[in-house]
DNA sequence: GTCTATAATAGGATAGAC
DNA sequence: GTCTATCCTATTATAGAC
């Protein structure tokens, strides 16, 4: 091959990291414009100028303004998924992991509610994320199907609350406290939330519909 | 007045009409677009089109693009408060109205995914309701408040219910059903969505939660 | 790898005839 | 009240010099 050589040399692995992080930045900034002017809204030129490039310029990182979107998805839902995960696992499994994982979600929907539409929701008309983009979600879903498992195992949980239906009220209850702090309460981060305390008695309310004696 | 001659002869009135009920397609033609293309990707020129119209015609209808989406938000959200009125006083008050209440928000959510995207989210970068077009939301808001304190004079509710944290229980339920059946089963009517029958469940929990012998 | 210049397009809004 | 014509601006994307 060609470029044999030059992938070995010290000097390619420098450019390379550079360029990687050129496309972090430019990936923040996009965020960061989507932020203010909304979702749907990003504008590349505006991106070029907060990262110290012109519009031009941001073709040699990305290939089109979808390109922009789908490495924002991509990030996001890795990002997503592992801070479920990281907060699953520091609480022990089971309905701690479960509890913990909900707070989570809320938390990183309510600190990024920019990257939650773009997540979460269609907010962007022609954008669909790829199919390597969407695949951290997977992981996630997986996850929280397996601490449902070890809840009922634990006899922490009603063998019913590891159903389509359990599942789907779990996951309503995150959905529901978030858009409720977005609605009626934007820009406040989690931890000064009006709405972001619901998410407690939320818990409280699912764990005791699905107690395991019932 | 010069036009109060006018105003009583009935060729007036029926030009008002005319008038007004051309606006009306205006309304229609722009929730069909901003289905297709995105809630804040609506385009005059294609609503023109598809009422008949040319696209510079509609500022004898509408001031600008943001007049064209506030009257949306007031006809929306009159809609969504007239729904919820039907469904309370139709069930009789109480926790039965509150039922009926939330299982019609829903509805209203799912089968109007696109305007409740306008109503209740910030998917539109720009826009910002106007006071009048916000109002009929208060409404709403009492509505429910005087039907949670009908349901704990009643003994169907606990008084915790009626509480900032009761009732924000209450919709974040709601929005939830409807986040979770618009992100997963988009497209789905309410009676067909894989998701939208989460709602009894969620009420029950809700009313065993707040069972008023707890 | 960054730039200038520019193409290509789209879409909101206004002027003025009829 | 509707039209044609047009303006104006914004913004994605490409070509080609350095």
């Amino acid at each position: 091959m060609d470029n044999a050589g030059r992938q070995a040399s010290p000097s390619f692995d420098r450019r390379r990291r550079r360029h990687l992080q050129t496309r972090e930045e430019i990936l923040d900034a996009a965020l960061e414009v989507m932020s203010e002017e909304g979702v749907a809204a990003l504008n590349l030129t505006e991106v070029a100028r907060r990262v110290g490039l012109r519009q031009p310029s941001l073709y040699q990182y990305f290939d089109s303004k979808t390109a922009v979107y789908d490495a924002l998805f991509s990030r996001g839902m890795r990002q997503h998924t592992a801070a479920l995960r990281d907060a699953a696992s520091a609480a022990g499994g089971g309905l701690a992991a479960l509890r913990a994982a909900m707070i989570a979600t809320v938390r990183f929907s309510v600190d990024n509610p920019v990257l939650s539409q773009l997540l979460f929701t269609r907010a962007v008309p022609g954008f669909t994320p790829s199919a390597e983009a969407y695949r951290p979600s997977l992981e996630a879903q997986e996850l929280l199907q397996s601490e449902l498992a070890t809840a009922v195992q634990r006899n922490e949980l009603h063998p019913e609350a590891d159903s389509e239906r359990g599942r789907g009220l779990l996951i309503a209850l995150a959905a529901g406290v978030s858009s409720l702090q977005d609605a009626n309460d934007p820009g406040a981060a989690f931890d000064d939330g009006r709405f972001t305390p619901l998410i407690e008695p939320a818990l409280e309310m699912y764990a005791s519909y699905f107690a395991p004696d019932r």
